[in-house]
DNA sequence: ACCCAGAATGAATGAATGTTCATTCTTGAT
DNA sequence: ATCAAGAATGAACATTCATTCATTCTGGGT
């Protein structure tokens, strides 16, 4: 082993390293993609610099203007990176080819999106610090409807379903799929903001009750 | 009528007018935290500067930090009152001297939640706005905390009298208080960002069925 | 072994913003 | 009519931040 390539070995695993390393377009978006959701998580969205994601990336200033051509659009991005993951991994579930029995479908839907993991608590803090801003720009809310729009449809879909396996009467998918969704909304909102008064454990006991007192066959 | 007079009243009643004006420091405050509701609305919380706040209140930039020591606290101080009016507009419902009936007295609760009126907008926009942020700032999660418990108390106390009233079984009041704050929250989210997905009538729509199927005999 | 396309750097720049404070003006009391 | 207390003003200042770009460096191709 050369020392030249031991030097790369070194730039390659040990993060602090001062090497300069030329990688491909696609991971050095990913590179401070994710590290805008870090910040955003830990100062808020208004707190946010480009100074502040680039040395969070482990990188110099110049380079965010390099792949994204302004701080505004390395935001819009970033945004629609976090929407695409979630609704992205709600549809997966509620497409189901994995698991047949609509009722496991409902459980594993809810474990996904009331489910541990220490990247919730980020994504969280992502989601809402642009749901905020939404209402001031059109950009954020046009991402965020084109994702949300597809989620639920297939939720609608998946109760739609439902309600005919189990026969149930009286019950309209479409309304049962938006309240489910705020609801589900709702909860994360109190797991951001007063994570005291909810726990995890009770915002999915609520959560499950919605869907029992709806299908009732369905979840025990 | 002398020449001061009729300028004083000018000033008093002309918005346009240039006249210097000394009006109680309580005034001044109401009138900047109306502004910066605005400003939040109209431009996002991050966006909003101390410049743009006293131009929207027709006042002079050095008013901000005669009154409020900082725009920070300016924010801080706007949220409160947000808050405060919200909460306190609900919890005045829920006590309900006025309303001796539980069933009416829900209605009231709903129409007030998700009611109409111009300034729903606003005020939703600076809601959401602050809980953007609120994940990294303590401060904001304590001010909210604090309203909010008080507010999920007196719901909890209410459904409790529905559900003696009713001699309903199999449920529980807090689980239930918490899923129906969580859901309006969702359904101002949804009527914020996606309105072009989620009406005000099909939102009371929702809240009201998530409510009849609780309280069968009081909504109907 | 050499080369060069283009990836990466970071000091420099200019614009924007929060805060200060010397000055001006208003009002109610005398 | 006069005056003092303090409310209101806005130009000036210091700081912070997004963006630029001349320069350096890297790694695959020849």
């Amino acid at each position: 082993m050369t020392d030249a390539s031991s030097a790369v070995t070194e730039a390659l695993t040990e993060a602090g390293s001062k090497r300069r390393q030329i990688r491909p377009k696609a991971e050095r978006r990913q590179q401070l993609i994710d590290a805008t959701i870090r910040c955003i998580a830990q100062h808020g969205l208004s707190a946010v610099t480009m100074q502040m994601v680039t040395r969070e990336a482990g990188l110099s200033v110049g380079i965010a203007n390099l792949h994204f051509e302004s701080k505004d659009n390395l935001l819009k991005e970033t945004l629609r990176f976090v929407a695409e993951e979630y609704h992205g991994g709600q549809i997966d579930i509620m497409e189901g080819g994995d698991i047949p029995d609509l009722g496991e479908r409902l459980d594993a839907l809810l474990d996904f999106q009331l489910g541990r993991g220490v990247t919730q608590r980020q994504k969280m803090s992502v989601w809402f610090a642009y749901y905020g801003e939404a209402g001031a720009r059109p950009v954020y809310q046009k991402i965020v409807s084109t994702v949300d729009r597809l989620a639920a449809q297939k939720l609608e879909a998946l109760f739609t379903d439902i309600i005919r396996e189990g026969d149930y009467h009286g019950v309209d998918a479409r309304e049962l799929a938006t309240g489910y969704s705020a609801l589900i909304d709702g909860l994360h909102l109190g797991l951001l903001v007063t994570p005291r008064e909810l726990s995890k454990r009770r915002a999915r006991a609520v959560a499950r009750d919605f869907l029992r007192r709806a299908f009732p066959q369905h979840i025990h």
